[in-house]
DNA sequence: AAGTTCCCCTGTTAGC
DNA sequence: TGCTAACAGGGGAACT
């Protein structure tokens, strides 16, 4: 559920509540949540005090006085820092008991969600941050002649190429529609046809999709919240993303699919070609 | 080897 | 109303 916005909105509200705050006892209830083994995983985060909340695209990295978590939302993960033992429901999987008397609960309906413990950790390097593409938020200097190549190598839809996470970090379905529209390319375009001035478009409209959500606190179409009880307002900017009629032209919006992905575009703002 | 499709899960909604 | 199929902010394995 979760793209990079959202995954920030997040790591702002886990910095405000968590950092200096020791963990002292943890509760798995799905172990699949977890990366390895679940006791190892408890040993090695058990006593350590949460130092800060970093992000490489849709990762979060909680940072340890030892050691470091990494967290995936996928598709429906959520984290609750709440009072000790004032929530409890069957889809919260993993909780940490800290040490102000509140609890950090993990909650995740669809239990797509995964947690790493790494005992070092760089950015872009360490397992599975290496794996992730140029997170533009994070990284400005870049080749944007390599970017061009690694897209244009490829002949799947230009959709296809962009929810890459090892091309370009932080992209889902829904702010990959809107920076597709913004640029005024069709999804289905071949991502070999894409242009240098295309990938300018794609580039400068992603990082500013990505700035207006956070401003708005992410986007909230069907369940999406920071923390318990707050949800996002960025859905009220979307331009094709889940709408009827196109802003710009009043043209009737197209819905398909790209590989599996239902897929919003103006067919007349965003011709093939 | 690149490009699809399937699958991991559960809940909600659309369609008959 | 009630069943069933399709779908949902993701990504990796297993196909072709």
């Amino acid at each position: 559920m979760p793209e990079l916005p959202e995954v920030e909105v997040v790591r702002r509200a886990l910095e405000k509540n968590l950092v200096g705050k020791k963990i002292v006892d943890i509760n798995v209830g799905y172990t699949n949540i977890i990366d390895g083994d679940v006791s190892e995983f408890i040993n090695n985060v058990c006593g350590k005090k949460v130092v800060g909340i970093k992000r490489l695209g849709k990762f979060l990295i909680f940072n340890l006085d030892k050691g470091n978590i990494i967290s995936h939302l996928r598709m429906e993960g959520k984290y609750f820092y709440i009072k000790k033992d004032s929530i409890n429901n069957k889809h919260i999987h993993v909780i940490f008991f800290l040490d102000d008397g509140y609890m950090l609960c993990y909650q995740d309906v669809r239990k797509f969600g995964r947690m790493w413990y790494k005992e070092t950790l760089n950015l872009y390097n360490t397992a599975p941050l290496n794996k992730v593409g140029i997170d533009l938020t994070i990284t400005t200097a870049y080749s944007k002649n390599e970017l061009y190549k690694k897209i244009i190598k490829s002949k799947s839809a230009i959709k296809t190429t962009l929810l890459d996470q090892s091309i370009i970090s932080g992209l889902g379905n829904i702010y990959v529609d809107e920076v597709l529209f913004l640029s005024k390319i069709n999804p289905h375009l071949p991502s070999n046809k894409i242009t240098l001035s295309d990938l300018d478009n794609i580039l400068k409209y992603t990082l500013e999709c990505f700035r207006k959500s956070i401003e708005f606190g992410g986007t909230t179409i069907r369940s999406y919240t920071s923390e318990l009880g707050v949800i996002g307002h960025n859905q009220d900017n979307l331009y094709v993303h889940t709408k009827n009629i196109c802003r710009i032209c009043g043209t009737k919006i197209i819905k398909d699919k790209t590989n599996g992905r239902g897929t919003y575009y103006c067919p007349k703002c965003q011709k093939q070609d």
